[in-house]
RNA sequence: GCGGGUAUAGCUUAGUGGUAAAGCUCCAGCCUUCCAAGCUGGCUACGCGGGUUCGAUUCCCGCUACCCGCUCCA
């Protein structure tokens, strides 16, 4: 991505978080208390918005479908639950930086090498009478310079120079020890400098059972869970009998989850708190790989469906080595924020390996059997988890334009929209009377907002001109302003014919249509559904 | 976690060692017969905590948050 670009992209993620927050669609966390790292709180419009993503996701992966039920499983989750899964010891990855470089590499990654260590104690400068007092070391392969061991630790002990023009080659270093080692990992193999030691990062959420639960309780430790999938692989056996359920079949949950991310970014995108949208679909172990193919054509029409172009979309098809150690197939659906490419969804294949490994640590068996087939066997498995914020961020990114339109009196001005698809549009619709001084006019539009209300979300405005109250609309991405006048009154003359029927004005194309009170409800159903 | 940047009203910005200006928004009123009109009035801000100073929004230190890069994202 060229420099320009990036910088455009920065501007444009500026201005759809500054209207996410001036148009109430998502606040920082605790704002007023100076806010909290890597949380964010969903304002009126952002709650509708995602209540809306929610429920077109439920509707098309349970309700319009025969073969998966949902489930709801509480956040706080048993101990063995999560060290059966691997996520307790496994969920943590030991990281060092490199003292020179400032790198961060995971520590389980470092190829292991050999070669001479260079260690020092010390670095002093005569003339200035500076000196520091550090041990630091340098690991030099077989073949090279010794000089090399002097000048990067040069480098290294000038970065504490307080006189920033003395240069790195006039330090005298001190108490230059070498020793020949093999296979050790505590080296950046970039540049032979000494890393720190590794620290490790836990990323779940830990916390105590009992309101009177000892800190050194271990039999009170819970954790909030890191993904919602493992509650149903815990209920799976529960679901299975209670709702006579035949493979292949799936079980679908929307819930919270929480990981301990080292660094939150880009706005909601990474956050520590934040919602899934998961469906764990059990199939015999032949279907696997096919149903991981169909499931990506399923959700990539799903996202199609709410208004994200398939061309906005990428598919990562994640090689060998970098899946997760159970996946045998996962294809990563990626969107193209303006922050970079990044993921939205995960379809993987996880094999039988979660439900395994429940079988063996709770000793109940999790087995199914084929009544057809007489078949006894652990289920697999293929996960489509979709990040709901994520979604949600990658809606508000899609929707946002700023459309240069040349006015009446021929001057340009700037119209901002949010082009939500109606399906998942906050308001449905906003109901405006065109003049707020005439009270025929007002009660009228009352009218028609309570007849719509207990329908959908609409939104009643008498504020400022007319012209302005759709613009307001457009921001907040309202696909329809309905506009009651004197004609919907019938008391103009030689238009009593357009009695009862009102002004319907698109947001996309801004343009009008007149239409009766008593259709509006059949048409915004229609097309808002 | 490291490096760099930023923090003034709901938003976008101005400004100063003597507590602050504007545009837009918002609210009230008048007006207004379809795309951010006009007039009048109004609310609202120096992120938090220390220090220096007679006095700090301004200078210094610490913290927090956000943005960018690195890193990370089982």
């Amino acid at each position: 991505m060229s420099e320009e670009i990036s910088q455009k992209n920065a501007e444009l993620m500026k201005k759809i978080v500054s209207l996410c927050k001036s148009r109430g669609f998502i606040f920082q966390s605790a704002e007023i208390y100076g806010g909290l790292n890597g949380c964010w709180d969903y304002g009126p419009l952002g709650a509708e918005l995602k209540r809306n993503l929610k429920e077109v996701w439920w509707r098309r992966n349970v309700q319009e479908r025969d073969d998966i039920v949902g489930m709801d499983g509480s956040i706080l989750t048993h101990q063995d639950v999560l060290k059966a899964s691997g996520h307790v010891g496994g969920f943590s990855d030991p990281m060092c930086d490199c003292l020179l470089s400032k790198a961060r590499l995971r520590a389980d990654q470092i190829d292991p090498q050999s070669g001479t260590v260079y260690s020092y104690t010390g670095a002093s400068h005569e003339e200035s009478g500076w000196s520091v007092d550090k041990p630091y070391s340098v690991l030099l392969q077989e073949g090279q310079d010794a000089n090399k061991a002097k000048k990067t630790a040069r480098q290294y002990y000038s970065q504490f120079l307080t006189d920033k023009q003395i240069s790195p080659k006039k330090l005298e270093l001190a108490g230059q020890e070498t020793e020949e080692v093999e296979g050790v990992t505590n080296f950046n193999p970039e540049n032979g400098s000494l890393l720190t030691e590794p620290r490790e990062f836990n990323l779940m959420f830990k916390t105590q059972m009992g309101a009177s639960a000892d800190e050194n309780d271990e039999s009170a430790v819970a954790y909030l869970r890191p993904e919602t999938a493992q509650s149903i692989f815990v209920q799976f056996k529960n679901v299975l009998d209670t709702n006579r359920m035949k493979l292949p079949f799936g079980i679908a949950q929307i819930g919270k989850s929480f990981r301990n991310e080292i660094n939150p970014r880009n706005f909601t995108f990474r956050s520590r708190e934040f919602e899934q949208m998961e469906i764990e679909y059990f199939c015999h172990p032949d279907q696997g790989m096919e149903l991981t193919d169909e499931w990506l054509e399923n959700r990539l029409c799903f996202y199609e469906d709410i208004g994200i172009p398939r061309e906005h979309l990428h598919i990562l098809d994640v090689p060998d080595g970098e899946r997760a150690h159970y996946s045998k197939k996962t294809y990563d659906i990626e969107y193209e924020f303006p922050f970079g490419i990044q993921e939205l969804e995960g379809v993987a294949y996880r094999t039988d390996y979660d439900l395994k490994k429940h079988n063996e640590c709770s000793g109940k068996s999790l087995e199914y059997f084929d009544d057809q087939t007489k078949e006894k066997f652990i289920a697999h498995v293929v996960e489509p988890s979709a990040g709901c914020d994520r979604t949600v961020l990658a809606l508000i990114c899609e929707a946002f334009e700023e459309e240069t339109i040349t006015n009446e009196k021929g001057k340009e001005e700037v119209r901002t929209v949010m082009r939500f698809d109606p399906k998942i549009a906050p308001i449905k619709a906003a109901v405006l009377p065109l003049l707020k001084n005439k009270p025929e006019l007002v009660e009228k539009a009352r009218e028609v907002q309570k007849a719509l209300q207990p329908f959908m979300n609409v939104f009643y405005d008498e504020a400022a001109a007319i012209g302005r109250r759709y613009r307001r609309q457009d921001e907040v991405g309202t696909p329809y302003c309905i506009t009651i006048d004197f004609e919907t009154l019938g008391e103009e003359e030689g238009k009593e014919d357009l009695k009862d029927t009102v002004t319907v004005r698109e947001r996309d194309s801004m343009e009008q249509s007149r239409m009766p009170i008593s259709e509006l409800l059949p048409f915004l159903l229609e097309k808002t559904h």
